[in-house]
DNA sequence: TAAAAAGCTATTCAGATGAATAGTAGTGTG
DNA sequence: CACACTACTATTCATCTGAATAGCTTTTTA
């Protein structure tokens, strides 16, 4: 990609922060304006530079369809967003979306964490689970009516609440295991809602947090 | 939001796909294209009915800027996307993107992951870590140019390799500290370069990973 | 069963939009 | 110096686009 001049490089901003922002390509006479150029053929020119850069694409004469060619965006994956609770009650109610207390994004990679409706995430209270170096106030991704196989980690329902634990076969039944020495261990399986399979993890360290 | 017909569902879930696949809404004209409608109005009522049900929402009369006012959509937040990188090399070059590997996109909450330049995300290799629930194969997200605080966790540049430490101070002087008893303790933190502090994790579970 | 809503065809219109033409001033560069 | 490039003003044009009007059939609801 060519060098941009200093005001190529604020045009491509103003185009890029948005794309972020309001999601949505500008107009060229927006571009215009909030430059200040009194017609519209100054920002049109810089388009063009910036696309001939190779710093800018966009299908020819289709408003609004600009965007930058971007390195990183280029290397942004498809994402998904994820609705997070702090618990799930019930079974899975149509209306989840409606309880969700957040949202969780994630960009799709090979590993399997495909965009279903019924993929949802789940904060992590207790340490029942740092056997497996999951922690209180992480964010576990699931996946609601995946079989779990032993050795998963799956969210179930015991007395209401949402328990993470660890799938496994015990004398040839299905159990539950707690990792964590101090919480009981081996509950059976087939008795209790599983409500999903984790997928994946994410743990934000909060400013203040050590 | 009142019920949708399945046509509105259609039509919805075909304005969310182009917005998620092509970051763009379609026009009334493509919408009436993908389903065969020989007129456009078809479409525009759809759209009417659509946003007269809250389901999706745009700037009237403005080209390409429908988008579904989906209570996922509106609980998502501002979304950072991060060059992801296996080790840096070097000191932090300009064009870090070029040899980014791939792009981690997380969205913005209250912790504090903002949407700086300097953000970045590295992948865990080794468990030098583990004492902090930190494993292999994590991508942990880090903050350039950041003063560290005593607790936290850094990457460092080792012997022209990346490695994960905590940042502590010993006898009144910063030393790096390895959270696994089989790593060497207490590395003079004044004589390296410190690439970044930790601001968050993710962890994918691979399909056959346990 | 009557009314309302959904789901379309066909056409028209104003305004938004990208692209083009013509021209000016300044800045480098070989 | 001539030439290419940047960075604009000013204007015009074809097309894209959203919105509107008039009418039609089918399905749903009261």
């Amino acid at each position: 990609m060519k060098a941009l001049t200093t005001r190529q490089r604020e045009v491509l901003d103003f185009i890029s922060g948005a794309l972020d922002t309001r999601n949505q390509s500008p107009s060229l006479r927006e571009i215009a304006a909030h430059f200040g150029f009194r017609g519209m053929k100054a920002a049109a020119d810089h388009v063009t530079a910036l696309k001939r850069k190779g710093a800018l694409c966009g299908t020819d004469r289709q408003a609004r369809s600009l965007k930058p060619s971007d390195s990183l965006a280029s290397l942004r994956r498809r994402l998904v967003h994820v609705p997070l609770f702090g618990s799930i009650s019930a079974g899975f109610a149509e209306e989840r979306r409606q309880e969700a207390e957040g949202c969780v994004s994630v960009d799709v990679e090979s590993t399997g964490i495909r965009p279903t409706a019924r993929t949802f995430a789940l904060r992590v209270r207790g340490d029942s689970m740092i056997g497996r170096h999951i922690v209180e106030g992480d964010v576990v991704i699931l996946e609601h009516g995946m079989t779990p196989r032993p050795g998963q980690v799956v969210a179930a329902l015991i007395d209401n609440e949402n328990t993470l634990k660890t799938y496994s076969i015990h004398r040839g039944k299905p159990v539950l295991k707690a990792e964590n020495p101090r919480y009981p261990d081996l509950i059976p399986a087939d008795e209790l809602v599983i409500q999903g399979v984790m997928i994946a993890l994410i743990r934000k360290t909060p400013e203040g947090r050590v």
